[in-house]
DNA sequence: GTACATTGCGTCATAATAACACATTAACAA
DNA sequence: TTGTTAATGTGTTATTATGACGCAATGTAC
């Protein structure tokens, strides 16, 4: 895969990639879907290269596409990251013999990247991690628990969620990262995670109810212990309606 | 300048380039420094290449300031175009003719270039527009008045302004654009003139000194018509504290 | 049936906001 | 000198949004 890129590098912009901040919902985590490649000890945003004939944000949606088998779904650019060292040594010699990459080749990935960051939010429950090789892992880790990443990954993926806290605040979310029928104590477990802290149970449903993007539905949550919450689903119309808007004017 | 870099084109990051939207205030006016080059019938934004030994973000501060001259002043990168088609035959076989670029050499540049997008927030009086050649024009010139601009710069332009009125909500921002004392109505022209729309003066007082960013200084701006308004100054300490935690914090 | 955890709905005090009234000031012209 | 004018400074009020709670209803587990 690697390797064809390189042997077709013409193919692609140069000096440019892009990586892939996805997140998912699922048992009250806030999910990043990361891979990591047999051989290497640390995982990696997934991501990838821009083919020369495709615009950046479709090159995002391809690599998006790629790994979750969505698409459709939200999918935003918030960041590029071009510090001088930030593949330094990335690949190395000993890893382009691995990869039987020639030297001259090689000086096309071994030079600095760019990378533009995006990130999707995506529904838990409708994806299948897809690793694009047998020596590859996908998996889906809790954003608390993430592990040692290469390069500036975790960079990115602070920014990509810091970007998300305050893209909160402009924007309702829920749509994107719950299945179509939920519960409003799980819609608060999200903004929750998310925001990393407590809300007032009370409050926030008067709040969330007075954005006029949720349809109460006839029907309750069954299984469950306890009460059986209510179910909702979101008002697409309206909903897009306030995305385009924006919640909080301000001013 | 254009050649030397087509002519070194090794030390500089390929098909990538920086836009620069610089935004400046003045006679109630939210003002961009725009360039153009004698030949072109099109102005620009003033940009420029990354060098492959900078950092993008020091890269965008070498092209600001090589056009205004000034630093250590407000800069963001905001959003990396890369539409296929954004640089389509922007330089035809006639102009790299005129620039005296050898075919092979121009490739470099006949490529999709992918741009790094930036906003700068600068004190208008401070500013002394800097053309980096004689055939070289840079204004000032209403963001209400732009003429045409070259490729997607109109586009880049409009993200910018968008990308600034919303952080007009998440922070405050005349500290860079105002000079240092500056009184109250100036301040509310100037979130008028970036957003667009009237604001009621004496909520406006209320909303922006309950901040607790800006010292009531013992002084009157002198020669005004009317009533003279008395004079005001940022307190930088708590106004960087703001910026740090944000203005509205939602939920 | 009873205990219990959780949901749904409501209340109240306080803060933020929008809309507006009126006095004050300084330049200017009669 | 004085009245006019157009701007600034300060205050008031009604409405709305927010934060911090109380309490009854519901379904599971024992």
């Amino acid at each position: 895969m690697l390797k064809d890129i390189i042997d077709n590098n013409e193919n692609y912009q140069p000096g440019l990639s892009i990586d892939c901040v996805i997140f998912g919902f699922h048992d009250n985590q806030l999910k990043v879907l990361l891979i990591k490649v047999e051989r290497a000890n640390k995982w990696s945003l997934p991501g990838g290269f821009i083919p020369v004939d495709q615009d950046i944000d479709t090159a995002a949606i391809t690599v998006l596409n790629g790994r979750t088998g969505v698409d459709g779904v939200f999918l935003r650019q918030f960041a590029t990251f071009g510090k001088v060292n930030r593949n330094h040594q990335h690949f190395d010699k000993k890893t382009l013999e691995y990869l039987q990459i020639e030297e001259e080749k090689g000086k096309w990935l071994t030079r600095r990247f760019v990378t533009i960051g995006y990130y999707a939010l995506v529904d838990f429950s409708k994806i299948l991690p897809n690793p694009t090789g047998r020596y590859e892992v996908v998996e889906w880790i809790d954003h608390k628990e993430v592990p040692e990443l290469i390069l500036d990954h975790k960079e990115i993926l602070d920014k990509a969620l810091d970007t998300l806290r305050t893209e909160l605040n402009l924007m309702p979310v829920g749509y994107n990262l719950l299945p179509e029928k939920f519960t409003i104590p799980e819609l608060q477990k999200l903004y929750e995670t998310i925001l990393d802290k407590k809300l007032d149970r009370r409050n926030f449903l008067r709040k969330i109810t007075n954005i006029g993007i949720l349809n109460k539905l006839d029907e309750k949550k069954s299984n469950v212990a306890h009460k059986a919450p209510n179910l909702y689903s979101f008002d697409k119309e309206k909903y897009d309606e306030v995305l385009k808007n924006g919640l909080n004017q301000g001013w």
